[in-house]
DNA sequence: GCAAAAGTGTTCTATGTACACCCATGT
DNA sequence: ACATGGGTGTACATAGAACACTTTTGC
């Protein structure tokens, strides 16, 4: 029970939430090397009587001063190159977490800055090269969020609540990038009982006018069936 | 860079294969404390240069005989609890695997036996409690399993190479527990182009006779558009 | 001939999509 | 009045399930 090897486990956090109608993820820069001045996916090593989940809300609300009480928390998976942090050996359980309205991020003591990146923009030109494996985590961690909307209503955990259908759908067009029918997403998210639980009260129409839609929050049931499947999606087939 | 937590990491693994027309897993039995003489998953500690598949590897080689070359080998999930372990902090990166026709299992110096058991056998009366959080862990393994046949062909990693649609049909009988209309399988999985590719000859008919059928080997592609879902998923709508 | 498995054809039903249409509000 | 988003109704196309039916083998 003695000489067993010993490593480094850290988690890392992609943060996800919609700002100016775009999929926006969480990045704080650094301002150590190695990436020096490179952004990347807060997060940080796990404590040695702690549970890993905890380590990555921690290390979350440490490096960005955003907490996810309310947000959902789930693990991605887990990566553990031995060459991926240049420094030594880390095995880093990556965690995948989405805020309603979080915020302004604050960067922690450790980093240079912390802000939301719209997701599309960082993989482009102009666009910053991340830190570490953080790219491929990123994209694991975008392509789980954008399948997770299929089979699952966590869309809702990024609006707060109460929240119209509407609303909803629109988190849908945003993080999908692409247009959907008002009146069949309508149905099929009322369809199901449990998912969505009716409020009192009606949201205020919008400035342009319109119906006051309907109120709802999140109710006990979260799985989808049958899932709203993605174009993208359907198009491979 | 220097006084940074460090823990045992370990990986666990969930080996499938199909034993007398049952979804079996490989299970080792402990021959010291704690849970000594408990049945458990094969797995073990993470090298400190060792890729984490890699050890998940080695570990099921060492303790089991069985080497897993030519079968499939993916990450689970990673089970972080602080008191998942009596002794110590363990972080285990669990794994599944498949495995067509394995040789029959040789138990490890470290491990009193190593045989396969019927999934359904172990959580039932008469069955062997799991070490650890083993149960845990294989139930989430069983259910990924399952969930993994409907999205992609991966059922092919139970059949040796070449194989006929009509084993390939039991491998889903077997491992969702229902019956499938034998005619709409064989168009479903030859329907994409990819996922299945001819081969020369064809099957000798059974010792009660039938038409010899085509043999197939895996082809390049292994998502399944669309998907074949199991009945039990559809009842939950 | 009979049983059994492979493979194809066909019908029926369910479900998703597209789109028309009314409702309720702001300007 | 008109634009805008909410919500409902409906027709059409399509995909999957159920099942009949032919083919090819062993006994």
């Amino acid at each position: 029970v003695s000489n067993r090897p010993r490593l480094s486990v850290a988690t890392d956090v992609a943060l996800f939430t919609i700002r100016d109608d775009r999929l926006a993820v969480l990045l704080v820069q650094r301002r150590s090397p190695p990436f020096d001045g490179a952004w990347a996916l807060p997060g940080g090593f796990v404590e040695e009587h702690e549970p890993v989940a905890e380590a990555a809300a921690r290390e979350l609300a440490e490096e960005t001063g955003i907490d996810t009480v309310d947000g959902h928390l789930e693990q991605l998976r887990t990566y553990g190159d031995p060459d991926r942090d240049p420094r030594m050996r880390v095995v880093s359980v990556a965690h995948v977490a989405v805020a309603a309205q979080p915020p302004e991020p604050k960067a922690g003591s450790d980093a240079a800055g912390a802000r939301f990146w719209a997701v599309d923009d960082i993989a482009a030109n102009g666009g910053p090269g991340l830190a570490f494996d953080h790219s491929r985590i990123l994209a694991d961690a975008t392509e789980w969020i954008r399948s997770k909307l299929e089979h699952t209503l966590m869309a809702t955990a990024f609006c707060r609540p109460p929240f119209t259908i509407g609303e909803l759908r629109r988190v849908y067009e945003v993080v999908w990038g692409e247009r959907l029918d008002a009146g069949n997403f309508q149905r099929k998210v009322t369809g199901t009982p449990g998912l969505l639980v009716p409020t009192e009260g009606r949201a205020t129409a919008g400035a342009a006018g319109g119906r006051p839609a309907q109120l709802f929050r999140p109710g006990p049931r979260t799985r989808l069936h049958p899932p709203i499947l993605r174009r993208s999606a359907v198009d491979i087939a």
